[in-house]
Parts: structure tokens; C-alpha cells; sequence
DNA sequence: CATCTAATTTGATATATATTAAATTAGACG
DNA sequence: CGTCTAATTTAATATATATCAAATTAGATG
């Protein structure tokens, strides 16, 4: 996992509790011991203790010690710092590193074929697009294809080359003029395009 | 628990999981459905929906249906609002409504007196700053008083009218001129003010 | 209608963590 | 030093919830 995306999730499950809102609630109004927080909150203080432990691990929170009595207090700056840093990762994203995005083709195609040929074609239309999008790859680019080349280049990865064929162009992925194939110019990356 | 601190803790719940994060990463960038997602971030549909369903309770992702596929996609206002909402009220406050300002002092009060007489003189100086401020609260306002009237009165909350009465003067809570007490100005109501 | 697929629901399991009692540490004070 | 206090650490428990297998639902398709 991104470092980015980890710091992220400390973040949020840091604040993901109510007995920390209100600690911080508290002390965003001023500096409170331990034994305060507990009395304020009508929490043991061991509970307090164990809250503040997390609130200080991401900074939020600092410590001053003074005798036995320990003074804490909000870190407003680093408080903003990582709001401000959440609020730019968020909607952008945690995205980038963290995921392949053509994981689920790469599924289906190790499903479907054994690299080479293929074992079955998925009756399923989003599955099938992703069977005839890497079969079309496996034809020549710019090049007119009478059906009978068209079939024995077709022929190598499945033996019903007439129904390949048919989808093929069905969704796109050929064009044909007068029984002359050809590969059609591919629209864009995007899967939402083709429906 | 106050509805807005309710909320706060919701929606930092919901953000507080990778899975959950990665998912708004996909949606950020392109509507997707549930078994793209699934193949992407690598989890079973199942979990997927999981996911799916809290961060549509919050309205953070919409869903289209469309035959048997589900189209998710994120609510960016949805996200923007809440965003807005909970940087308001991070730093500020779950406060207000949420705690008793003078929880410490009544936790204290009820442990060392019945509501009238002192049951016993707390040895910390943080509660018997507590218990003398309940005292001084007990004594005429802008009067002066001679030791032996000062006694008096103190005697109907506790014997030890000697102790009791250095300590008033020593934490500042009475003056001393000649022999004669007087309630001095309360300086603020912040207790930090007093260390 | 039988079948296939996408998604959800259900049920089970495992992990995380909030809470607190009990024990421990460490400073203050006489 | 012995005691008192504030806080922490430890250990135990309870609750929440992330994950996924299995069963179920509902639409599409032949």
C-alpha cells in the first residue's frame, strides 16, 4: 500500500472515534490534564490514556510533563497540515499507485485463454469485449483482409472463426466492405465508450 | 451524543479503510461497477458490496442499475459538503453541547462533601483548589472579616478552621490585611490561570 | 422454462480496538 | 524511606467490522 494512502487511513481512523472528537473537542478550547479529560468525559484513565497514545502518534496531539501531571495540548498546525494534505488526496486519489487498472481484462483473459488460444468465449458482453479487444490485437494492423485470411488468422486462437468473425465487427472491432476486413481504428482507452 | 458529532464520526468512519479509499480512488476518475471493482482492488464481490453499501448510506456513491449490473459512481457534492461541514466543526467543536465544563469540579465536590460540610480535605492541590473554590463560594462577598467571624463560618463546613483558612489565603482565594479577610477578585474562570 | 450472469444477502470467521480493572511506574511530600 | 497521587502499562473482555464462501435474488438469454 502507497504511503500516501496509509497515512490517509491512520488519518481518518484517528478520528473515527467518538471519545477522540471530544478530546479534541476539549482541548481545541484549551490545555487539559489527563485526569481533567477523564473527569470531563466520564472516561477511566486508562481510556484516556490509550486515546491520546493514538492522537499524539499521528502529532495531533502534544504532551508537557510536569511532575506527575501531564498537560495536553491540540497541535492546530498539524492538525491543518493533514487536513489540508486529506483534502487534496481525496477526490484525486489515493489512485495512482495502488491499483492495476487493467486487472479485471487480465482476469477474464486468464480465464478465457491459456495466452494463445482460446478455451471459451464468455457469453457475458463485458467479458466478451475483453476476449475480442486482445483477439483483434492478433491481427495485422492497416492491412485488407479477404475472410478467407481473415478465417485461418482467426482459426489459430478458436475454431468457430465464423462466429469470432461475427462479433468482431459486430462490436466494432472490424470493419467490412465488400467481404475485404479490416481492423477498425481504435475509438479510445476508455471502457465507459463502448457500452 | 450530539447529531452533529454523530455525523463527524460516521463519515470519518467511513473513510477510515483502505478498501474504501481505493474504491473512491476508481470512482474519482470513472464511474465503474461492482465486478470491475471487484477485479480491480482484487476482492470478492461480496466485499465489495459491503464497502459499496456504507459509503452509499453516508451519500458519498450513487448506483445506477442497469439490467443485472450495478454502475457506481461517486457524488462529488456529496463529498465536498461533508468535507466542508467537518473542517467546520473539526478544530472548533464537537464541544458545546456534548460535555459538562465543570464535570471535574462536581466529580470532586461529591467525593468530599455531603452538599454542605466538608467530609474530608482532598491532599492533591488540583482537587483542594476545587474544594477551597466551593468554600470561598460560601462566604460573604465584600465584607470584611475578622478571624473569629471568618472561623465561624468556615467551622459550619469543617473543624479544622485553621487549615482551612491558611489555605484560602496561600491559593489566593481570601486576602489578609492586618487580621482582617476579605474575598479576593475572582481572576478569570480558566483554571489554567492557577497552577 | 432452464440456464447463465451480476449482484446481494446470509452466515461464519478473524482481526482490530474501545474499555476498564489491576498492577506498575514515577514524581512529590513529609 | 513510606505514602500519596497522576498517569501509564498490562491483561482481559466485549464489541465492531472486514472478509469471503455459500446460498439467494433478479435480470437476461436462448
Amino acid at each position: 500500500m502507497s504511503d500516501d494512502l496509509q497515512l490517509l487511513v491512520s488519518f481518518f481512523k484517528a478520528l473515527a472515534d467518538e471519545s477522540r472528537l471530544r478530546i479534541i473537542g476539549v482541548l481545541a478550547a484549551r490545555e487539559a490534564t489527563g485526569g481533567e479529560l477523564a473527569a470531563l468525559l466520564d472516561l477511566k484513565p486508562p481510556t484516556v490514556t490509550h486515546h491520546l497514545a493514538k492522537l499524539r502518534e499521528l502529532g495531533l496531539v502534544a504532551r508537557r510533563v510536569e511532575g506527575t501531571t501531564h498537560h495536553y495540548r491540540l497541535v492546530p498546525e498539524r492538525v491543518e497540515a493533514l487536513a489540508k494534505q486529506v483534502l487534496s488526496s481525496e477526490t484525486v486519489a489515493a489512485t495512482d499507485a495502488t491499483l492495476d487498472h487493467d486487472a479485471y481484462a487480465q482476469k477474464v483473459l486468464r480465464s478465457f485463454t491459456d495466452g494463445e488460444t482460446i478455451l471459451s468465449i464468455p457469453t457475458s458482453r463485458r467479458k466478451r469485449d475483453v476476449l475480442l479487444a486482445w483477439l483483434v490485437e492478433r491481427l495485422p494492423e492497416g492491412e485488407d483482409l479477404p475472410e478467407l485470411a481473415l478465417n485461418a488468422l482467426i482459426q489459430r486462437h478458436h475454431p468457430d472463426t465464423a462466429a469470432l468473425r461475427r462479433e468482431l465487427v459486430c462490436s466494432g472491432f472490424l470493419t467490412r466492405e465488400r467481404s475485404v476486413y479490416r481492423r477498425a481504428p481504435k475509438p479510445t482507452d476508455d471502457p465507459a465508450q463502448r457500452g
